[in-house]
DNA sequence: TTTGAAATGTAGGGGGA
DNA sequence: TCCCCCTACATTTCAAA
């Protein structure tokens, strides 16, 4: 079946195989999907191209780099001017791993880090300080049961 | 400064060396780090040992893989002998790509992403079929402003 | 597919805390 | 003494023709 416009199905079980492992050896990946090691390396080469693959990474246990304590914080807005000033100034702080923009009670949701439930606080006072932010309502995370799991593609491993 | 007894600062380094480009040549850091070649990769292979480096990965642009839908799902349980079941259930769900244990009004909170908004109504099926599961509060995302950024990790970069 | 260039990964020796 | 770093080299992988 094929997944999109952007990628194939050999394109889909490529990406599958490098997620969990993006350092393994075009050679390994290529006898896998069954294909020429050098095509294999120009698929990846034109995923990288084409935006499909953003960047090559590596997960880092955030226990043991100090960044033992995770926080959810929904941010809400005033309605005013500075809205749209709101998630560039959200960016500058390192803490907050993630930001998305939400439907419901709330207009954003940020996923932040810290080294402890303390340095939480200070960046809460950040973020209250940015010009149309209304309010804070945070959830404080008492264990990550997982996350960045190995990728699982839509319609790969059905056939 | 020492980060803390996982790491030293010059781990620190070639870890926010590598979080932007993990295929980066060992050269191309040690030469940034200020070490050897072999001294890197001994410090990297250390890292992997003591879990410190969880794997390597690849940051795919989820709207070209056919994930163009997110939202975040909170999970309340019903208090009965089936919570600790709930847990390994949704890891059996590809479209839940993290799940934290909470604080507060709830007491799961998961990241789900999926084809579209329709596809995300079975999965909830699903979430709610759990035994023990009493109810789930969606939040959809509008937009992502950013996520997996590459690491800053906490006392790098000011010396 | 082939082939040169480059990177990886291991071994052994040396120096500083 | 112990830990870490460096040089050197064999093997593997990359990337383009």
């Amino acid at each position: 079946m094929q997944v999109n416009i952007h990628i194939d199905d050999v394109d889909a079980r490529i990406l599958t195989a490098l997620s969990g492992d993006s350092r393994r050896s075009y050679a390994d990946v290529a006898s896998e999907v069954g294909l020429s090691t050098a095509a294999v390396h120009e698929r990846v080469k034109k995923m990288i191209e084409r935006g499909v693959i953003e960047r090559f990474s590596l997960r880092v246990d955030p226990d043991r780099v100090g960044l033992q304590f995770t926080a959810f914080v929904a941010i809400r807005n005033d309605g005013g001017a500075h809205c749209r000033d709101i998630a560039p100034r959200l960016r500058e702080l390192p803490e907050v791993l993630e930001l998305h923009s939400v439907a419901g009670e709330h207009d954003f949701l940020a996923k932040i880090r810290t080294t402890h439930a303390r340095a939480l606080e200070d960046v809460l006072y950040k973020i209250k300080a940015i010009p149309g932010v209304a309010r804070t309502t945070s959830t404080v995370v008492l264990n990550t049961e997982f996350e960045d799991r190995p990728l699982r593609l839509p319609g790969v491993g059905e056939g």
